[in-house]
DNA sequence: TTATTATATTGCAATATTACGATAAAACAA
DNA sequence: TTGTTTTATCGTAATATTGCAATATAATAA
């Protein structure tokens, strides 16, 4: 075997695994850290703030594109990244629930 | 290569990164659900909830302590896992600073 | 003691992720 | 057109994750 079994789980539980998985990596903690440090959405200069490679940070963005919690708009050469708010609030939201079913209970 | 570069991260990110990546399986999403679906915290029948076969669950569970995201107490023959509110505490902030963060922004 | 029950560990195969050099593509400038 | 800049994709090697059968361990019961 190898892979998991998404199948066998509910589209919500899924759901919530693949933000997780978007949010797995220090390097994509960083960028997110990044763009919102920065006052202005443009991006590119990524590049210079992180140890890594040029196509390796490509493909940190690209997974948090697919997962929602970033934007890319282009920008004439460059492309602007940003934070999709809608996304960070689903996160939110979910741990809000955990919180509230967490109240009355504790072992 | 292929063993990501943890090191040449801040130890902030590293710790996030982590917290997310156990929570990124839906296994483990289904898991956390179940432990708050509960009313008391006795466990050992998660393997009844779930789709997967013992030793799968039981390295679930492993990883979801080594994150601190569960606690387990010996309860006899049993194991009793429940959440770790301080841990669900902190990554709720971390959504708290990013929303904050947000707020004076968009692209 | 020998069962029984509950959980953990080992070993291994299948698959996924990470990283990067080389290269491609897209937009614009000269 | 050719060159430059910016980002994406391909190909591949190294490593990590997932899942489970088999087995081990730990606590209790008979």
């Amino acid at each position: 075997m190898g892979a998991s079994k998404s199948e066998s789980f509910s589209e919500e539980h899924n759901e919530m695994a693949t933000l997780f998985k978007a949010l797995s990596h220090p390097a994509r903690i960083a960028i997110v850290d990044y763009l919102l440090s920065v006052d202005s959405c443009i991006c590119g200069d990524i590049v210079n703030e992180l140890p890594l490679a040029q196509p390796t940070i490509s493909q940190h963005l690209k997974e948090l594109k697919n997962a929602n919690i970033i934007k890319g708009t282009i920008e004439g050469t460059a492309i602007c990244y940003c934070i999709n708010p809608d996304t960070i609030d689903k996160i939110e939201n979910h741990f809000g629930v955990i919180r509230h079913k967490l109240k009355n209970k504790c072992c």
